[in-house]
DNA sequence: AGGCTGTATCGAAGTTTGTCTATGCCATGG
DNA sequence: CCATGGCATAGACAAACTTCGATACAGCCT
């Protein structure tokens, strides 16, 4: 398969991010890489409270409550979110150690090197 | 739909991030939502040249030229890398305003409110 | 010019994702 | 204790995504 000649370049050290490692972040992405669920993120970090209650956040869309609330655990599987029910009603708030990790590695792409 | 009854909470005062504005920023992420694509921007950001030759890239992953060079694409159509060609080879580079923009956005996220 | 090599594009197959309706679970309140 | 309302789960279906082989295009070299 197109194993390169001779005169291109050194041929590669070794990967800066593990195979194992980029299917974790890649979960935490793909997660992020929905309007809605982008939405969903903005609004519960939006709040000065730090936490909205999904009976909030259902109407706030054209979708349906299961499709939000599907949303909502794809949000909580990444580990960007985190949820509580309280009585009736369930609220969610933001997990910053995962945003913050994951601008980090971002960060770092256009820094210098990739790192963890 | 399911409108709330009253007593939860107030209502929504705006949305802190526009439709239109989380359909473009999901594009970027879900160009990062793929453990391919996060290698190939991870082995492309570790040179301290800042770019790397394709014929470099393509056997560092166990898939088909085709395919690496279809998530090269995405990565490019979501700003996240730039391309050139010399010659023969070609030659891809990080575009470190999209990974900055991405990387201040989440950051925001955990700061307090949701920005641009 | 002609052949060779690196890269991109083109359909096509299989899998995943987003959305819905229907239903189930939990907590509150008569 | 049963009815009601908020939220989650299950199953179904269309759209999108990942991957492939085949093919086309672009430069180099003899």
């Amino acid at each position: 398969m197109s194993n390169q000649g001779e005169g291109c370049c050194e041929p590669l050290s070794e990967e800066p991010l593990a195979e194992e490692q980029a299917a974790e972040l890649a979960t935490v992405f793909k997660a992020l890489g929905d309007p809605v669920r982008l939405r969903l993120l903005s609004l519960i970090a939006s709040r000065p409270s730090g936490e909205v209650c999904v009976c909030e956040l259902t109407p706030a869309f054209d979708l349906s409550q299961p499709t939000i609330s599907h949303h909502l655990k794809l949000l909580r599987q990444a580990g960007l979110v985190d949820s509580e029910r309280r009585g009736t009603w369930v609220y969610y708030r933001v997990r910053p150690e995962t945003t913050d990790r994951m601008a980090a590695l971002l960060s770092s792409v256009s820094g210098d090197r990739a790192a963890v």
